[in-house]
DNA sequence: CTAATATTTTAGGCAATACGAAATTTTGAT
DNA sequence: ATCAAAATTTCGTATTGCCTAAAATATTAG
């Protein structure tokens, strides 16, 4: 049992290693769908490439079933997925990019840089564990946390929290946010809920306190830290 | 007669036409078997891509006689080359890089980088006018300077000069220049030069001014910029 | 147990790039 | 000028890496 290394992995092997870690991450094995759906592909394109990267050893095929990272594929998508995060750091906190441009840079940088540019930059940063979207940075050896949080749609009213993660995948959605003031670490109230997967009303803490309403499906996606119960 | 606009090159393109450029910079039209030497590839593989970029109005082919690029192609690269050399002072100034390692690094972040990304770090380093081996770096809208220089083996005897450029494609051989104190700015007195393509023998000013012997092929490659006559 | 759904296999395509060998053109030496 | 050597291009092919539609197969749910 050694530790196989995997030299000069293409682009895109290493984009399907990082969904397949995505998908993983969330529940169980990753389907075929699933990551046809996430790449955007066909989904007899992934069974090739699973073929592939299951010869390869990168992970582990149950026909029909769906796939799992080995080892060496775990380490490889963890290093991946440290890379895309370290450098949306690096980006927005030395070069002033916003966190609704990040991502497309980091997405394509990822693939490009060296170990060592990545270690020299969180060195630079003070080894970070956050994203700018929350997100944690695995350890150079391959630990990551798991901060517990819930989504905005199961805050309990009148308590409050802080948002503390949102998905880096699209600009438009975050300059949203940014506009209605939920920018991470924001502080809010839950005051109000619809029913039916309607919209959630929160008041912003802030010397000027407001209200905004958020869509169900968006608020699925923030992933907030319970802060304490307003006194009734 | 617009300007047509380059979407997508691929990395092996973009190759090409730098080394096209660096070709062309040194003398006429470049020859089919120096880009193939240049390139590490096949005389008969440059034939089929200098083809292609003709086809695309990348450089204008005059058969069996040599390339050259047109306006399209010249912008192009020298946008290669402002992002490499920007690359290597950002690594070195901004991030612990040593002159020797900086080319490998970014001769693969070159290809991968956005316009934004690299004018940042030029904003950054305050727009920079050489790279960390002396080459000038071109501005943003395509001008280069053409600092006159000459070789160490012409600098004459008893000449003070200045060490203002090496070739950055050799990591060893920096390193070996450093070992020999010969850095970026290095002054020095030319005490002598063998006939038949033979070393040159240089004092190197400092507070413990040493001599050393530099081999020819090696002082071929090394600008300088004469500082003064010795008064004799 | 069967129809709907999900997945894999098959067979093939395509883009980009490389190569050797043969044909062609240029060059250089006499 | 002439011809051999050198450089270059063409031609036919190969490889790599990825993708796809359609057909075959397996799973699942009613």
């Amino acid at each position: 049992m050694k530790a196989v290394s995997h030299p000069g992995l293409s682009p895109s092997t290493e984009d399907y290693l990082k969904t397949i870690f995505e998908i993983q991450s969330l529940g169980q094995a990753a389907q075929t769908s699933a990551i046809a759906e996430s790449l955007a592909i066909a989904p007899a394109s992934v069974s090739g490439m699973v073929r592939r990267l299951s010869e390869i050893g990168l992970v582990e095929h149950e026909p029909y079933r769906g796939v799992q990272l080995t080892k060496s594929g775990r380490r490889t998508a963890l290093k991946m997925v440290r890379r895309h995060r370290i450098l949306e750091v690096y980006l927005t906190s030395k070069l002033g990019y916003d966190w609704d441009s990040v991502h497309e840079e980091a997405e394509r940088l990822e693939h490009a840089v060296s170990d060592e540019l990545i270690e020299r930059m969180a060195m630079a940063l003070g080894n970070p564990r956050f994203d700018p979207h929350g997100a944690p940075i695995p350890s150079r050896d391959g630990v990551i946390e798991a901060p517990d949080l819930v989504s905005l749609t199961e805050v309990p009213l009148g308590v409050t929290a802080e948002l503390r993660l949102v998905s880096d995948r699209d600009g438009e959605r975050l300059r949203y946010l940014s506009s209605l003031g939920l920018t991470l670490g924001a502080v809010f109230e839950v005051i109000a809920r619809q029913p039916f997967r309607g919209p959630v009303t929160i008041r912003l803490s802030g010397s000027v306190p407001r209200e905004q309403i958020v869509g169900h499906e968006l608020a699925e996606m923030l992933g907030c830290a319970i802060r304490g119960q307003e006194v009734g």
